[in-house]
DNA sequence: CTGTTAGCGCCTTCAA
DNA sequence: TTGAAGGCGCTAACAG
């Protein structure tokens, strides 16, 4: 077996000129049924595999997909939410020839996105975990092929997730539901939240909110505080299972019986939500699919969707009162 | 603010040829002192960034790193192991220009293989979940560029994690030790199978073995199987997390309190360990570090090392009996 | 619709 | 130690 064929070597045996060859094979310009036979059955006889690094140069496109996740802790590239959406774009990008390259972008970063823009390696960008103003103050030659994982851009109906599990707390029984909500400066916190108050007005029921991180260790904290300022309340919803992990925990040392006296909820259907016990209700995150989306968007692909819709999951946790 | 300046631009201003300006900028050919200032200079200047796209493509290197999984469940991709190595292996590879792609590779892929063998876009590969023989079936032209995640290649010391966690058992007053080791078919089982062995037979105590999958659902039935086959085990140790969880659940369930009936102990210290009530005493797995070392030594580049420590970390599933 | 001709930006022999 | 020249493999104008 010789070394890999290159194109010249299609074009030759299938009696075209490079040209042609190359556009019947990238799919791009015109080229004639007859032309495209032969040249698809030449490509076929030889087992030529395009090379994906020559085609990026000659059209100027890059080989990688950066994922660039906005936060100021320094460990955030372990968190299972951005493990999960980075493997899913890795799993993503290989059938295009492309890869992913994974990046933690501190809040005030201009000199960071600036080196991504200059990197002609970079062929899009992924931005998760940002704040309203990004997309603005980005660099004009990153405009274009950056697609944004949240509020925004492609996102879970969380608004939907976590309104069906506080619905399904008022179905069975629960009159004083409190929210530990997302923190106040994240866009995301903002659907959750307004779903909640918008629907404990319509039940007449009182709304009772204090701001979580997606940390079980607030989670606890927050427990605790909620049954400190409204010591009647039956039901404790969260926007995150990890947060929700932490209020089982806390109400469990505090001798309260969940469900009993208080029913708890969860989101991201994660591993931790059918470990712990009572299992944890929640919601579904589909981060693969709205990895994937976004991987697509900032390619400048047709994306399949910008919503994705999160499933209510029930459990033990808010069973009967 | 002109184009991206090109070696040209770099080599004119420095008053030497592009020849002698990428010997200096690539580091490898020789180059008089003079020239070597000269040319840094004028790139700082410039501010040049090379194409990495380009330098590849004129090396024939590859410009991206593929994590191969091997393992038969359609969503191995989306196991916490998985998704935390592909994305260190996404955050190693990012300085350096490249990107990481994720692919399952079922048992018998050979074609899988090949196809990346013939990808002159891949620079290097990493299998992981791999059995003794792959590196044999390897198809020559990957040989010398693929790094092993597990037996024989990167690994986490288990043997001396989870040797740790059986000694602290019987330190703690255990003295019938069940183990659910994994599958027998997989090479990481080994390890902790023959330590376990080695210890109970040191103490003068029985073996008691059952094998496990990873998975929670095995772990609640091995549990099961342990206490019908030895009804007087007073520890279960596991070789994973999610194991542990199934034990601790199927524990639960059956009215057997943990740890004052039975000690539970897993591996991985993943964030289950610390959800579960009690807390799970586990061992660490440095898997970002190992994803790491695996990427440094399909490169080619010296690796910091093959097998990382594991730490035992007590928490309450083990506590007094 | 097709072929010719330049690149894409860098590395690397080779002779000097 | 240096420079000139020729790739790396493919795409993209531009005539035909």
């Amino acid at each position: 077996m010789t070394a890999n064929p290159g194109l010249a070597d299609v074009a030759r045996r299938a009696g075209v000129s490079v040209a042609t060859a190359s556009r019947v094979l990238s799919g791009r310009g015109p080229a004639s049924p007859a032309s495209r036979d032969a040249v698809r059955r030449a490509a076929g006889e030889l087992g030529y595999v395009p090379h994906p690094v020559a085609r990026r140069l000659a059209e100027r496109s890059g080989t990688r997909i950066v994922l660039a996740v906005r936060d100021e802790r320094a460990d955030i590239l372990r968190d299972p939410f951005v493990t999960r959406a980075a493997a899913a774009m890795a799993a993503a990008t290989e059938p295009a020839g492309l890869g992913t390259a994974l990046i933690r972008l501190p809040l005030n970063a201009a000199a960071e996105l600036e080196r991504l823009a200059a990197d002609r390696s970079v062929a899009a960008l992924v931005v998760a975990g940002h704040d309203r103003d990004l997309p603005a103050r980005l660099p004009g030659g990153l405009r274009g092929r950056t697609a944004m994982i949240g509020v925004g851009g492609s996102d879970v109906d969380s608004a939907a997730g976590i309104g069906a599990l506080i619905q399904h707390l008022c179905a069975t029984g629960r009159r004083r539901i409190a929210l530990v909500a997302g923190p106040s400066w994240l866009g995301a916190s903002w659907a959750p939240l307004t779903t909640y108050n918008r629907l404990m007005r319509a039940a007449g029921l009182p709304a009772r909110v204090v701001h979580g991180d997606f940390t079980a260790a607030r989670g606890r904290d927050a427990a605790r505080e909620i049954r400190r300022r409204w010591p009647d309340t039956d039901a404790i919803a969260t926007v995150s299972d990890a947060t929700a992990v932490g209020v089982l925990r806390a109400l469990a040392a505090d001798g309260v019986r969940v469900p009993a006296d208080i029913a708890v909820t969860g989101f991201d259907d994660s591993p931790l939500a059918e470990a712990v016990h009572p299992g944890l209700s929640t919601a579904t995150h589909p981060v693969e699919l709205i990895a994937v989306a976004a991987v697509r968007a900032a390619l400048g692909e047709p994306a399949p969707g910008r919503l994705f819709p999160s499933h209510p999951v029930i459990r033990g946790s808010c069973g009967a009162a």
